[in-house]
DNA sequence: ACCGCCGGGTGCC
DNA sequence: ACCGCCGGGTGCC
């Protein structure tokens, strides 16, 4: 049987409610958005105690077709609709099948705890799966502790005593829990000793590393990959194909007898389990991510053949010439935007004629034996050679001709069914049978970040064999074409996450297409399921899923589950298989939930990181890299008003922390470290504050000090994200509670919500549409133009001029990029560069991609006159952005998380550098700055404090974090 | 369901 | 017999 992705029709509301009540975490990126969190109660599965057990009774079983095994787990979905009873409950096998119903008088007891969310109740079927009409099923209530007695009482009222202690049914059904629900029994026995909290964060660490052992060999590029792989992304491509091509059983199944079993659901199928084909990709960055993908591309199309692709030559026979609708990188209406590197148009137009030849030679060479061939010239001599050998008709396959041309091929129907009893009797290594259907399709979808995307175009353009033309259509601006026949006509769609999401749900050409492959690039981006983006990219239709990620995981087990889903590893696509089988088990320390969890990872995860070796070689030899601090002493006048700043702030916060209103006030409190670093960089970052914290007693007071503290986020030049989109703000209001969002973004979360108020997402605080806080659109602009009167120095932008002067004395080649999270301090420094005549450019995240591109190009530039500096921000770019022609980076600022330090880093220090990299960050001395450094350093442990522990833990240890820095 | 329940057929032993 | 008993029909929610 072929479920859908949609498959989750039955549990529509149930998913919902379960998808909103689990709501993500993101990682804290700055200490505002971990307070955030922290302040933002939100109720929490991984925390849900286990309330009792109760044996009930499914009935119906002969009305419906779902089966169930032995120890298997069964989904429980209110009915509310239902015609007979509104208190049914639905129960459901793994697969979304119906198995039956709960007895109604049960069902009665449990509605009114499941409908008011008061306990999650889990089912496992222990005994009696053979029955025809009844079975018993064992009911497991699990919730927050504080609605334990009320679910006890209102099922007691009914006359269901739940078993509260685990132990005691454990005589009878020794066998019936299967290993996760086993957890509640054995702990009572000590059979298992539960992680800790170091264990677990160890063993988390290492999720994604040690992934590396052999995979499966190596395997060459197609000929159409002018450049050859390495070593490492030969392997790459090797495993990668064999994750698309081969039907191996998803982890976690086997087969016993006639049937696949799911060891951890101890679910069974007749069918083979629908196999994950794609996976991770979660190499370091700078190992050549895109070149691999670029490499699959054009290696593995249907069948394990190479992707059929034009080729340009100059005499044809006209015969053979096929013209079918024939763009090379396609960049209708939006070539503006992007300009770069997509200058293969002109390639094809200057030639009459093209042909459409299979220049790829039959594929998976495994041996390194013909590595002399590499040369591309020399492949296409190879090449020419090649259609004789395989005859004359290019595509002797009938079905793959039928893929080509689009067309279904007469047998169609008959072999369907053919399909379909060879898959019953397939082995587990056997390739992936196609039907017709999926041999049509044809087009890679890639969604990046903004960022990336001229990356991409420039790779493609880069990597491709010149001679050959790959339709690359880059999906992106207001007149992009939206055709779903032309799209699907091309080789690869490139777009963003953003358009992704802004076209759906309105009528979505992309939604609509049934890709051959969809690439997700940085694909970690998409962890919150919450985000419109992430609903956007599971409801992609396509044959084979793959995320590239150079940092998969970034502190929780809840990061992975969207990972899981968008590649579709059934069961836990469904967020109540995740929950129960891994989230839950692995948070509460049972270490079969761990070892599953690493199981699955490695089934579907390729990661090597810079250091990896392969055969006792470094994958890529990357020059040397020095960090040093350099302490800046403020000057007299700097220290004054630094002292100044310091005593008041300490007064408020200690106020706070005695009163235990720090988190309930962090807005404050964020204003005040605020201030204190941007005195550290330089006092015309200040933003002239009215410093009155007090309540606010009218409206319009409100109104004041809401937008004081938008003035505060936005003249900071901090890239402050919004939570809605992830992105930077774009029209930014502020709501009651404090919280900066896009005006779209919020709007559209009050819209969906359906009721008269919405609620914060991050603080779960009531919101109204009229109650939103914009800028003044006057004081915007104003603020933006707003020059200081005469310009001034400080303590830091001579420390980095001295720098800067001494390096260009010594050698004016070198390239710096000067970082800092304050554009406005970027804007300062502008200053002192142009008298002392530096030629530099700027990257903030206020520029467009077309200016991002130009600048970046103009910095990578060799030619004697281009800039030495780049003033970056710290957040601009994102990932992707190649910086290698510069060797120094002066960090100006300390940041929250030494995460975003190190990926600014390593923008020059990757694959291409040539230089020793040096890095410098400012740091002053006796402040706060000198505070937050000894903070990234115990950042380490903070994060073991924070996973897997309360709420509370993790609010007391950012209370500590604040008073830490404070020197309170 | 190798049950319970319903409702029609039936009616000394 | 306005009962009991028998045995067939029937059956989730």
């Amino acid at each position: 049987m072929q479920f859908n992705r949609r498959w989750k029709f039955g549990w529509g509301r149930f998913s919902e409610v379960d998808l909103f009540t689990d709501r993500h975490e993101s990682n804290a990126e700055t200490l505002s958005q971990a307070i955030r969190a922290a302040a933002s109660e939100e109720p929490d599965a991984d925390g849900s105690v286990l309330f009792g057990q109760l044996k009930g009774t499914v009935v119906g079983l002969r009305y419906y077709s779902g089966v169930v095994n032995q120890g298997e787990m069964v989904g429980l979905v209110r009915q509310p609709q239902n015609p007979y009873d509104r208190n049914a409950v639905m129960v459901a096998n793994i697969y979304g099948n119906q198995v039956g119903h709960i007895k109604k008088e049960l069902a009665a007891a449990m509605a009114y705890i499941m409908d008011n969310n008061l306990a999650k109740v889990e089912g496992v079927v222990f005994s009696g799966t053979k029955n025809t009409y009844t079975m018993p099923v064992m009911l497991s209530f699990w919730g927050k502790e504080e609605s334990k007695n009320s679910v006890l009482e209102q099922m007691s009222r009914r006359g269901y005593k739940l078993n509260t202690e685990g132990g005691k049914l454990k005589g009878d059904n020794q066998q019936w829990y299967n290993s996760q629900d086993a957890r509640a029994f054995s702990s009572k026995k000590g059979v298992t000793t539960a992680l800790t909290a170091d264990e677990l964060k160890n063993a988390f660490d290492n999720l994604f590393e040690g992934l590396m052992e052999s995979k499966d060999g190596e395997k060459e590029a197609a000929v159409s990959v002018a450049t050859p792989l390495l070593l490492h992304q030969k392997q790459a491509l090797s495993w990668m194909c064999a994750r698309e091509n081969k039907a191996a059983l998803p982890p976690f199944w086997e087969k016993r007898g006639e049937l696949y079993y799911n060891t951890l659901t101890c679910f069974s199928a007749k069918e083979l389990p629908e196999r994950v084909r794609g996976g991770i990709l979660a190499d370091d960055m700078g190992l050549g991510k895109t070149l691999t993908v670029i490499a699959l591309i054009l290696t593995n199309f249907h069948k394990g053949k190479p992707l059929p692709v034009e080729k340009c030559v100059e005499k044809v026979s006209p015969i053979k010439a096929k013209t079918t609708s024939q763009m090379a990188l396609t960049l209708e209406g939006s070539s503006s935007a992007v300009g770069a590197g997509v200058s293969g148009t002109s390639s094809g137009s200057n030639l009459t004629q093209e042909e459409v030849i299979c220049v790829d030679e039959p594929h998976a060479v495994k041996a390194a034996d013909k590595s002399e061939k590499s040369k591309s010239k020399e492949k296409m001599k190879a090449t020419k050679r090649k259609p004789s050998k395989e005859g004359s008709v290019l595509f002797e396959d009938l079905d793959f001709a039928a893929a080509l041309s689009g067309s279904t091929s007469g047998t169609g129907s008959k072999k369907k069914k053919t399909d379909k009893k060879s898959s019953l009797t397939q082995i587990a290594e056997s390739s992936i049978t196609e039907s017709p259907d999926d041999l049509k399709a044809r087009t890679t979808l890639i969604i990046c970040p903004l960022s990336v995307l001229s990356n991409w175009l420039d790779q493609f353009e880069q990597h491709m064999d010149p001679n050959v033309k790959l339709n690359v259509y880059l999906y992106y601006g207001p007149e992009r074409n939206r055709s779903k026949k032309f799209l699907s006509s091309q080789d690869v769609v490139i777009t963003t996450y953003n358009v992704l999401s802004s076209d759906f749900g309105n009528k979505s050409p992309l939604h609509g297409i049934s890709w051959l492959r969809v690439v997700l690039d940085e694909g970690h981006i998409i962890r919150n399921p919450n985000a419109q983006m992430s609903k956007a990219v599971l409801d992609l239709k396509a044959q084979r899923r793959w995320i590239l990620s150079g940092t998969p995981i970034q502190n929780s087990v809840r990061d992975l589950w969207m990972l899981v889903a968008f590649l579709g590893l059934k069961p836990f696509d469904t967020r109540e298989w995740w929950n129960r089988v891994i989230q839950r088990p692995v948070t509460q320390g049972d270490r079969a939930g761990l070892q599953h969890l690493q199981t699955l990872v490695k089934c579907i995860t390729l990661r090597r990181t810079k250091n990896s070796e392969v055969n006792g070689r470094p994958l890529v030899s990357l020059p040397e890299k020095k960090v040093y601090v350099e302490q800046v002493e403020l000057s007299q006048p700097e220290r004054e008003e630094y002292e100044l700043a310091r005593t008041e702030g300490k007064n408020t916060i200690g106020r706070y922390v005695a009163e235990g209103t720090v988190l309930r006030n962090y807005a404050d409190v964020l204003a005040i470290l605020m201030r204190l670093r941007q005195h550290c960089c330089h006092p015309d970052l200040l933003a002239k504050m009215s410093s009155d914290l007090g309540a606010a007693a009218t409206p319009a007071e409100l109104r004041e000090r809401l937008i004081e503290k938008l003035r505060l986020v936005l003249a900071s030049g901090s890239d402050e994200e919004c939570s809605v989109c992830l992105d930077s703000v774009r029209l930014p209001v502020i709501t009651h509670c404090a919280h900066v969002y896009c005006r779209p973004c919020i709007a559209q979360v009050i819209s969906t919500s359906g009721q008269e108020v919405a609620h914060c997402p991050l603080c779960r605080g009531e919101i109204k549409t009229s109650e939103l806080v914009e800028f003044p659109q006057e004081e915007m602009e104003e603020e933006n133009i707003t020059k200081p009167e005469r310009w001034r120095t400080s303590s830091k932008v001579q420390a980095l001029m001295g720098n800067l002067l001494r390096l260009r004395s010594k050698d004016s080649s070198i390239k710096c990029l000067v970082v800092s999270q304050f554009t406005r301090f970027l804007t300062i420094l502008e200053t002192p560069l142009r008298e002392h005549g530096f030629s530099f450019v700027r990257l903030d995240g206020t520029m467009t991609q077309k200016k991002r591109t130009q600048v970046i190009q103009e910095f990578q530039s060799s030619a004697a006159d281009s800039p030495t500096i780049m003033l970056l921000s710290l957040k601009a770019g994102g990932v992707g952005l190649n910086l290698t022609a510069a060797s120094h980076v002066f960090l100006m600022d300390p940041a929250w998380n030494p995460a975003t330090e190190e990926q600014c880093i390593d923008r020059c220090h990757r694959l291409g550098q040539k230089r020793k990299v040096v890095v410098t960050k400012f740091i002053v001395k006796d402040s706060v700055e000198e505070n937050m450094v000894k903070i990234q350093r115990k950042k380490q442990d903070l994060m073991e404090k924070a996973f897997g522990s309360t709420n509370t833990d993790r609010k007391t240890s950012r209370i500590d974090d604040i008073v830490a820095l404070m020197e309170l």
